[in-house]
RNA sequence: GCCGGGAUGGCGGAAUUGGUAGACGCACGGGACUCAAAAUCCCGCGCCCUCAAAAGGCGUGCGAGUUCGACUCUCGCUCCCGGCACCA
């Protein structure tokens, strides 16, 4: 054995071994309970940042630590290969995204390696390779043959001068990133995925994932937003005099774009609040409601603020948090219970795809309504009331909302009513007037997919003036995307090659143009943990070989992902069932929510409103006489703004590469730092500090190891008949009582205090005396329990050891520790003493002694009496094996 | 704005889920070794009172409450992080 440790060698001789005997190759072994661990893959945005580190470390741990007891295990890696910022790169830096992609896994997956997880890199998979992306088109064209895919218009972000969409992203205070163009909202044609079909299986599987965090299934469960309520209408009339503010039909135009809007029906609005109903006093519809355009078309006074809901971006943040505004048409529709004419407004809050894009407004008992009456001076008419509280138009209160002990007033027949009972009385009465009814209202939408984008699987349609939207028929998948191009930031660059573009449609065969929409890079990602169960598969999309490995056993990833990825993983999931090809409810067992990686974020801005991200480390902070603190980018010397912290990320520009950490150290002290420094699932705002910790802990075990090589006698043996002087049972004790915890805390994935419980059985070992046999047999012992629960967080530098010290040929198939109960046991205990719930001392008692012997051991300590001095004992709580609670 | 989560010494965190708050580390201070430095080893290290110690008091973001006992449970706040459907 070397003397001195030397990481960097070692790690690589031990990688260097595993690959060559191929060590994490999986393969099936029906006989052998399997576990399948997966983490997210990356996209490849350049370089490794410390939150794929702690991603992959925790994956790493967990497949060696299954490994050890037994299991047939996989863990495999792929590449989000996909999306927006290699045409960002390709835009600033003049290279394809194909090749910046490729050039950046090819990097990413050197560093990977030189991490030592135990991947089997011949499943690795890509999901810009056509071999991959056919699939996805494949299984596209299944789903529109289902009617599970279809066409419809969505809203996306208008940059004017770029003449391009932006993803929400790109977007920056309503404005384009670019150009700094305030942005419009525009309605184009696009493809979605009918999730919400699976809206109910989707909620109510989330009860058979007992292996979810709690916290993860409330966010799916309030994102799906199941809602009970009433669908009624407002009934109207275009052409009756009554209808309108000034007593007359306004002058006609002519019917707007979009074939208008019937002159007499039923204005429809969805709430779960009908209890409310007989206090409506407006009503307010999105301005892109067919009737909103209606009104604007006759109404040029309406013009400006329906022009002016269009600017602004479609991202619901932006829209929720915009002070709330609105027009009145001067139209009324009519109450069906009431028959009272009511206002139409114009409201910029009302989102047209929630629901029918049209709401009662009921100020007395909804908050945003009720800052909407009292800003524009609509009456507010209490309709609910709650016992012992007065109701006021003064000021919003809580209670005014609260359907659990409010019953109807002011509602004639319904006065008097709660809840439920109002709700159902007042379905009846619509239902009887056929005017509305109750319904199920998902908050949930469907899955729009398509990209205005180049670098993502291009939509296999084709467009045939006489034919229409065509499939594109199974032989000729995939339609292969065009690697060469630059996107320059102006649109699609796919829309400019002819090549790509004109085909012949496959149904009539005439001069047809391909769709040129790419589909979100969600697909891509919501059935890669499929595919690695068989990628080799050239034939089908997935294989019997699927059967085997999922459900994956442990998913982990960004806790960021909670809800999107993981609710169109899991819907993705259904639909394949649904469509045979796989034998699965749900993808993922168990789920492990990794915590954000954050750091500092440092940017400038300038006067067009563009924004320019710096690294943290190329900026400095200092301080001035004053004492006032300003940074500035080490580079030019020039202030740039402190932007808070948050997630490391491409666009922000704020990640850390660990490559210099892994230089530095080498791959086990990074590793072994990242998993003491906190517990996965907690946020980590980045720092180094304490890395020395972890290098110190390494080097300390391998001095204590090289000591021990001398002693090459040693041996466990000696642990067996005669018992161990006291300093060393002591110390074993010691050791066993932390691999009992250290187990525990592996189980529930806490691995910060496994890494601790490292230190602490190595800082057991060095106390302990271990001149003779019997000592030499302690050290062992905990040196080889020490080794094999290090193994999967620093499994480098226990491979060797292992050897080194003649443990056995490879720590891979050595066993995962478990503690002596013989070991544990302690002939007397210490109790905590408390009076009045205060620690006043503590006791020792004999291992089985019974509440009373305490209770008279515990009142006959003279430190207690000082503290009962005379007073009257009332009560004497016990704890068995903790502590004492004497109440005076 | 809405949904989910978090807050414990100078710092990262621990506390077997209602039972000794601060394990294990980092940083810092003191000491040993050394011509010196690095490395290593030993000691100290929540705050207040105290020259120091003993003894005592306070202390888990803030304010109430339940309990023999609260970092842990309940209610009300503050700040921070994640998500909000085109970043991935």
């Amino acid at each position: 054995m070397q003397q001195k440790y030397n990481p960097h060698v070692l790690e690589r001789e031990a990688q260097r071994d595993w690959e060559a005997r191929g060590a994490f190759r999986a393969t099936e072994a029906p006989d052998k309970p399997k576990y399948y661990c997966l983490s997210m893959f990356p996209y490849p945005s350049g370089k490794l940042h410390m939150g794929h580190v702690r991603n992959y470390t925790i994956g790493d741990v967990l497949t060696r630590y299954f490994r050890m007891k037994g299991r047939n295990v996989l863990q495999p890696m792929g590449w989000d290969a996909f999306g927006l910022p290699a045409e960002n790169a390709a835009m600033q830096n003049g290279v394809p995204p194909a090749k910046w992609t490729h050039d950046n896994i090819d990097y990413m997956r050197k560093q990977l390696k030189s991490l030592g997880f135990a991947i089997d890199w011949s499943r690795e998979l890509a999901t810009c390779d056509p071999a991959y992306y056919k699939w996805n088109q494949w299984l596209f064209l299944r789903m529109l043959e289902k009617g599970l895919v279809y066409k419809t218009t969505g809203v996306v972000n208008w940059d004017p001068v770029d003449q391009t969409v932006l993803a929400n992203e790109q977007v920056i205070d309503g404005r384009g990133w670019r150009t700094g163009a305030v942005v419009e909202k525009r309605e184009i044609p696009m493809y979605y995925m009918a999730i919400t079909r699976y809206a109910d299986e989707l909620l109510a599987a989330l009860d058979t994932l007992p292996g979810w965090p709690e916290r993860v299934k409330t966010m799916q469960a309030n994102w799906i937003g199941k809602s009970y309520g009433v669908n009624f209408g407002f009934s109207y009339d275009w052409t009756d005099p009554t209808s309108w503010k000034e007593g007359k039909v306004p002058a006609s135009a002519p019917p707007p774009h979009g074939g208008g809007y019937p002159l007499q029906g039923q204005l429809k609005v969805f709430t779960t609040r009908a209890d409310t109903i007989m206090g409506v006093t407006f009503l307010a519809i999105a301005a892109e409601h067919p009737l909103a355009e209606r009104l604007a078309n006759c109404r040029p006074a309406l013009q400006p603020f329906v022009e002016e809901c269009k600017r602004g971006s479609v991202m619901e943040a932006d829209l929720a948090t915009m002070e709330k505004k609105g027009v009145p048409t001067g139209f009324h529709v009519t109450h069906p219970l009431n028959g009272e004419k009511l206002e139409v407004w114009i409201g910029n809050y009302v989102l047209m795809g929630y629901g029918e894009g049209a709401v009662m407004a009921v100020p007395a008992h909804d908050e945003r309504d009720f800052h909407f009456a009292r800003k524009y001076g609509l009456p507010i008419r209490q309709v609910i009331a709650v016992p012992d509280k007065v109701f006021s138009t003064d000021a919003w209160q809580d209670w005014y909302a609260d359907k659990e002990s409010g019953v109807c007033v002011n509602s004639g027949r319904y006065d008097g009513l709660d809840y439920k009972k109002a709700v159902d009385a007042i379905a009846a009465d619509l239902a009887a007037k056929g005017a509305g009814e109750k319904q199920v209202l998902y908050r949930l939408r469907d899955w729009g997919i398509s990209r205005q984008r180049y670098w993502g699987t291009p939509i296999p349609i084709i467009h045939c003036a006489a034919c229409g939207d065509v499939p594109v028929p199974d032989h000729q998948l995939p339609v292969v995307l065009p690697e060469d191009c630059v996107p320059d930031g102006t649109g699609n660059p796919l829309n400019k090659r002819a090549d790509f573009v004109e085909c012949k449609c496959p149904r009539c065969g005439q001069a047809a143009r391909r769709e040129t929409d790419t589909m979100d890079t969600f697909v891509d990602s919501s059935w890669y943990y499929l595919r690695y169960a068989c990628p080799d598969n050239t034939a089908q999309m997935v294989d019997q070989r699927v059967s085997y490995w999922l459900p994956a056993d442990q998913y982990i990833g960004g806790i960021e992902h909670a809800i999107l990825h993981l609710l169109y993983s899991r819907f993705w999931t259904k639909v394949m069932r649904d469509l045979g090809l796989v034998k699965l409810d749900e993808p993922f067992r168990n789920l492990l929510t990794q915590g954000m990686v954050l750091n500092e974020i440092y940017f400038r801005r300038s006067e067009a409103g563009r924004i320019a991200y710096y690294n943290p480390a190329d900026v400095e902070w200092s301080t001035d006489g004053a004492g006032n603190r300003s940074v500035a980018l080490k580079a030019d010397g020039k202030p740039v703004e402190a932007g808070g912290i948050g997630t490391m990320s491409k666009s922000k520009n704020n990640g850390v590469d660990p490559q210099e950490l892994i230089d530095h150290y080498g791959a086990d002290i990074a590793r072994f730092f990242m998993m003491f420094t906190s517990p996965p699932e907690d946020t980590l705002v980045w720092s180094d500090a304490g890395v020395e910790g972890a290098a110190r802990f390494l080097r300390r075990l391998w001095n204590f190891s090289w000591e021990f090589s001398k002693t090459a006698t040693a041996s466990a043996d000696a642990l067996r008949g005669a018992a161990l002087p006291p300093a060393l049972a002591t110390a074993r004790r010691e050791i066993h009582a932390v691999l009992k915890q250290a187990n525990y805390d592996i189980g529930r994935h806490q691995f910060n205090t496994v890494a601790s419980a490292a230190m602490k059985i190595l800082n057991a070992l060095e106390r302990a005396p271990q001149g003779d046999a019997a000592g030499g047999a302690v050290v062992h012992e905990g040196l080889s329990i020490l080794l094999r629960l290090l193994s999967p967080i620093t499994p480098h530098v226990a491979h060797r050891l292992w050897l080194d010290l003649g443990f056995g040929s490879d720590i891979l198939e050595a066993t995962w520790p478990e503690p002596d109960p013989a070991a544990l046991i302690e002939e007397e205990i210490e109790l905590v003493v408390q009076v009045n719930g205060k620690k006043r001392g503590d006791v020792r008692v004999p291992r089985d002694a019974d509440r009373k012997a305490i209770e008279g051991i515990v009142l006959a300590d003279p430190a207690v009496q000082k503290f009962i001095s005379g007073q009257p004992v009332k009560k004497v709580v016990v704890v068995p094996g903790r502590l004492v609670n004497v109440v005076v």
